[in-house]
Order: C-alpha cells, then sequence, then structure tokens
DNA sequence: TCATGGAACTGGCACGTGCTAGTCGCTGTC
DNA sequence: GACAGCGACTAGCACGTGCCAGTTCCATGA
C-alpha cells in the first residue's frame, strides 16, 4: 500500500518547489494564476490532502476546538450537530471525543490535549464543579462545560434557562385554571434544583399551594426515571384527592407517570393535566404527545463554540454564563381542568 | 498562556537528554529503574501530554481507526461505545468524524484521511455502494461499512442478520398459533429488502398465506416511520378481517401501527399480536412493550474493528462480510391468537 | 593491563508542513 | 546604465517526536 502524496510530490509532479505548493494550498499570494491552477490539478490528480498532522505541528496555535460528548444521551448528539457548523464558521476544526461507560471523561480530555486543541468544549459531563475545574486548570486551555453547571472563574458555563422554563409551564398551566399543580422532584438528577426553583418561584408569585413530590435515588440514565415517574404516579394514587395537573421536569419521568395514571383509570388531560421538560423524543410519539419545555441544542451548541472561540482569541479571558431560552412545547397532554363535582 | 510542556522541557527538568525522556515514556528497555521514576513524576508534575500530531508525523503507520458516524441515528452510538474498548484492546485509538446534515460523508472522510488514518469504518451512512466504493479506492486504506452492505471486493461489510431475525420471529408467531400474519414493508428503508426475504422465506417454509402490505414513500429519519405504520394500520382497518399477527421491520412503525389499532378499538395482544425490529428505546417503554428483534450494537462495533485490524496488519487483504446475529425480545405486544367465533 | 560486553545514556536525522528571509529576473525611472 | 521595485519563486529552519547508531562508563574475565 503506497503511502499518501505530499506536498513534495506534488512539486514533483508539476516542476516546482514545494514552498510553491504550500503557497498555493494555503491560497497566499506569491504564485502565479498558471501555476496555481497546475498545482491544483495536480492535487486533485493524485488525491493529495494535507497532513494535518504535520500542519498542526508546525503552526503555534491550533485551529481545533475540542468536544467530549457522551453518545449515549439523547439530546447531545443535536448539540454536536450544531457545533460543526457554527466552528466551521469562524475557522476552526472539531474534534470529537467520546465519553462512555468504559471511558472516562479524563482520558477524553487527554486525547483532546494530546492533539492540542485549542479549547474543550466538555458537554453533559459527569464531572461535578471540582472535576471541570481540575480539567480546566490542568488543560491549560479555555474549557466551555454545557450542561448543569454555574457561573465561575475557571470555566465558561452554557446552559439553559431550567427554571425559567419550568416557571412559564406553570403560568402556562396556572392560565388554563389549576390551581393544584403538583411537581414530581426526581432528587439527585443534576439540573433538579435549578427546575425546581422555577417552580417555586411561579409557585410563590401565583399564590398557588405548592405540592413537591420528592423521590430519592441515584442519577442513572435510561429508563431509570420512567420508574420514578411511575413510583410518583403511585404515590398520588394514595391519596384521597389527585392534583389537577403535575409537572415533572424530565420527559422520561412524565411518561412513566402517565402511563401509570393511564393504567389506573385516569384520564389524560380531563382528570390530570401532565407535563415534561426536555421535548424529547417520546415526548413527540403520537401516543403520548406530551406538553414539554423544550431546550434549544442548536443554540446550546452555538453558544459554546462562540464561548470557546471568544476566550481562545484572547478578547475576554474572564469565563461566562450563557443562558440559552427554553420554550413550551404544548401538545394534547394537558388541558382546562374539568370543574369537579 | 504558556505553551504545553515538551520532551524536551521534561528532559531539561529531570537533567536529562530528551531521547531518554522519550524511551521512558515508550517503555521501552534502556533506562534506569531510578531514571524511569523520576522522569515519570515530572510528566505528572508539569502535566506533560505527548503531541500527537508530532508522534504520528514521525511513526511511518498511524494506529487511529477513523470512525465515521451520525450522531442523530439512535442505534449508532452504541455501535461507537463498543468501538473504543474494542480498539483499544488491539493497540488502537479511534478518532470520530460526524456526519451530519450540514456535513457529508465526504467530508467525514476527508478529515479522518488529513489524520492519516489507519482504517476507516463508516456507520450507517447515506453512501450506496458506488459512493462507498470510491471512498475505499481514493482513501488507499482499508474501508468498514457497518449497516446494510453486500458483500464485495472493494471493502468490508458487517452487518446483522435481518432476514434471520424476522424469520425467527415469524417462526415465533407461528408457533404461538398464528397463520395470518401480516409484514408491514416500508419500501425505501435500506435494510428493506434483506427483511423482507427473511419474512418470505418464513411464509413459504410454513406454508402461510402470506400478506405484504407494501408502503412506499422516502426514507427519513425519525418520526416518519411512525406515520408509515399508522398508514399501514388505516390500511388493515378497511379490511373485512384483521390478521392475528403483524410484523414491522422498525421499531418506530410498529408503535405507530400498534397506537393506532389500540386507538381504533383493537385489543393488543387479544385481537392482534404486533412486532418490531431493532428494540429501540422505545420499543422497550412500559408502555409500548414491544415485541422486536434485537441487533447487538456492541458486537457490530468489534465486528468492525476486528475487521479493520485484520486489514490493517495485512494479515487478510480481501475484503469480507461479516454478519452479526441477532436475537428474539419477548414482550407483551404478542401472543397466542384468541380463537374466533 | 587490557579487551569484552552490556547497561545507560546521547547525537542526529527524519516525518510533512508553515513561514521568514531570501534570490532571480524583469520593468520602469532618473 | 545604475538601481529601486515588484512579481514569482526557492532555501532553509522550526515544530515535537521516534528510532537508529553511536558513546561513555563500569564490571568482568583472562
Amino acid at each position: 500500500m503506497p503511502r499518501p502524496p505530499t506536498m513534495a510530490d506534488l512539486a514533483a509532479h508539476v516542476g516546482v518547489s514545494r514552498q510553491l505548493v504550500s503557497l498555493v494550498l494555503r491560497d497566499a499570494p506569491g504564485a502565479s494564476d498558471e501555476t496555481r491552477r497546475r498545482v491544483r490539478e495536480a492535487a486533485r490528480e493524485l488525491g493529495f490532502s494535507p497532513h494535518v498532522a504535520a500542519r498542526s505541528l508546525r503552526r503555534a496555535r491550533s485551529k481545533d476546538l475540542g468536544v467530549i460528548f457522551a453518545p449515549a444521551h439523547s439530546t447531545e448528539p443535536e448539540i454536536v450537530e450544531a457545533i460543526y457548523p457554527a466552528a466551521a464558521e469562524r475557522g476552526y476544526d472539531v474534534m470529537l471525543s467520546a465519553q462512555t461507560a468504559t471511558r472516562s471523561t479524563d482520558q477524553a480530555v487527554e486525547e483532546l490535549l494530546g492533539h492540542r486543541c485549542a479549547a474543550l468544549i466538555v458537554i453533559g459531563s459527569d464531572l461535578k464543579h471540582t472535576g471541570l475545574r481540575a480539567v480546566a486548570e490542568r488543560s491549560l486551555v479555555p474549557v466551555v462545560d454545557v450542561g448543569y453547571g454555574r457561573r465561575n472563574q475557571f470555566y465558561d458555563v452554557v446552559r439553559s434557562s431550567g427554571d425559567r422554563g419550568i416557571e412559564e409551564l406553570v403560568d402556562y398551566l396556572a392560565e388554563l385554571g389549576h390551581r393544584q399543580i403538583t411537581y414530581v422532584d426526581p432528587a439527585s438528577m443534576p439540573p433538579g434544583p435549578l427546575r425546581r426553583r422555577g417552580y417555586e418561584r411561579a409557585v410563590k408569585r401565583l399564590e398557588l399551594a405548592g405540592d413537591i413530590v420528592s423521590m430519592p435515588g441515584d442519577y442513572t440514565e435510561g429508563n431509570y426515571f420512567e420508574e420514578v415517574g411511575a413510583a410518583a404516579a403511585r404515590t398520588l394514587l394514595e391519596r384521597r384527592e389527585l392534583p389537577t395537573a403535575v409537572v415533572a421536569p424530565n420527559d422520561h419521568a412524565a411518561v412513566g407517570l402517565l402511563h401509570t395514571l393511564i393504567r389506573n383509570g385516569v384520564r389524560i388531560p380531563d382528570d390530570v393535566s401532565v407535563a415534561g421538560f426536555d421535548d424529547a423524543l417520546i415526548a413527540r410519539l403520537s401516543s403520548v404527545d406530551l406538553t414539554s419545555v423544550r431546550q434549544d441544542p442548536g443554540l446550546m451548541g452555538v453558544s459554546a463554540v462562540e464561548a470557546a472561540v471568544r476566550r481562545v482569541e484572547g478578547q475576554e479571558m474572564r469565563p461566562r454564563e450563557t443562558v440559552v431560552e427554553t420554550s413550551l412545547v404544548v401538545r394534547s397532554s394537558t388541558a382546562a381542568p374539568r370543574k369537579r363535582g
């Protein structure tokens, strides 16, 4: 298997010096139109592709944004998708590194640092503040946390306004006429406290009774949240009277709750309105059709790139916090409360 | 922002030559235990991480497997997750490149070739045979297609035995006593023809009537398949009599079908058994609980790595086809048919 | 006393590219 | 006719690492 052609090969093929080939391929001034044409043609003919390792070795500063993400998570792929065009627009390449069950965030960080990325974007990491701070201090490079972090002086934070999202959701339910709105709180969910604050603010402002069903247990991915929702539903069913609306800060929990209520003869939304958070795929299933709060993953990706580039290019070295607005998605799982006899 | 330390920095810090540092970090023989200890300690202290660009520049052959995947697809993340440990075990690193709405497979290929990957693993690409063949011929490097391809002399193929999976599913339904088993065929789905062949084989062998509802339309991701299933259900409901079982070669289609039937008063599985394919997340929802055929994404990832490594290391240059077995996952959407009056 | 040999360590080139500092030849100007 | 100026091109070093070919030192043996 022959090795891929280098600039020297192109130069020999065309009959010029290697430096001139470099000039042409970099679109730098100093070559005649005719030469440019011939070099480009040779590049196409020989199937040349620049050796990025050599290039980034020579270049002092790199033009790569390192992105750490967990393929198993559901919303992160959309963020990753948005990062590519946003980075390209600003002249940066993207280098992905996955964090999986068998591959820690630290390993992913180490790989990206090995590639001398200009900045690290960490999406939905399992790292807490101290972990991220350690990464930021070790890497000597701007770090952007996309997820649930809070403003700090070590790394940038991009998060969605979960509190305002929940607040808006409760407002909407109240406008429909609901006065008894229960909130299911999966205690250990990372973005939990923030979203709960939104509920508490709305309850206070609207002068509602307020009712929080707190569900303990460790945070894990996947179907766990469905169980949390089902358990919360059972708790509610044991009461003398159901609330007219239930909010869960997670779609999977809301779906578990919804189905458990239905199976126990509760009609949705006639008897009880149910709403979730995330606008996950299951919320959009026609059989579920769950009112939810949508985070804008595209905007989060773009914001992350903006934050990284801002600090890489030294315009503003202090880490910031970027809050991306959420939006309410009303579906058929919520409606005005029925008048109760 | 100071630049990251190099081997030369470590050497100066310890008071030895750069080459000795290189020796130690490569675990090559020729350094005393004491020196090793001091070098390693300095590396930790200064936060050294090897510059992979420089390393791969120097090394003739690279130890990177390039992986192209579409973050938006649902099963691919699991394959990607499996690739990491499989590659690590064989001494290879993984380099990811995403194929998105705004980023073509060709762009992804170009990036990975720029990194001089030793092989390319293309997961669930939108490229047809000619496209993949072009990639294989251009890249001068082994290419592995994970998806729906067929055996050929240009690139390796790793796919699951969709035909046998469907066949096994029909066998299972027949054993339950079903004789009228309808197959919903979303015509343009890439793995469609293969799976359909499985149905046809089973029908012939078991001497069933056979009934294929073919649904035209272009293949797109996401909720489209639900619509396909819903439309198929409407077609069936217009008939004088329903079959006792329906198989759809895609979970989303099966779910759309399932819910449309339920909404029209059909009881599942009492009146009709419904089964899907993929064992997707929605199939596992307690409210859906769909009998399905599971593809083993982990095994597909490992097989892809094996195929790539086999050809990189020149043991066997001819591309192969690897077929990964599927397995039946029985849930509550299927049961023995009710005796009809 | 001196060759032998191995362990521990160093010198130096190479990988493919970017970039600065040139060289060369031609044209226009006084 | 000397020389500045300019366009087109080239020489050569540097980036950080891997690895081959040494070199030094010290213990061993005859």
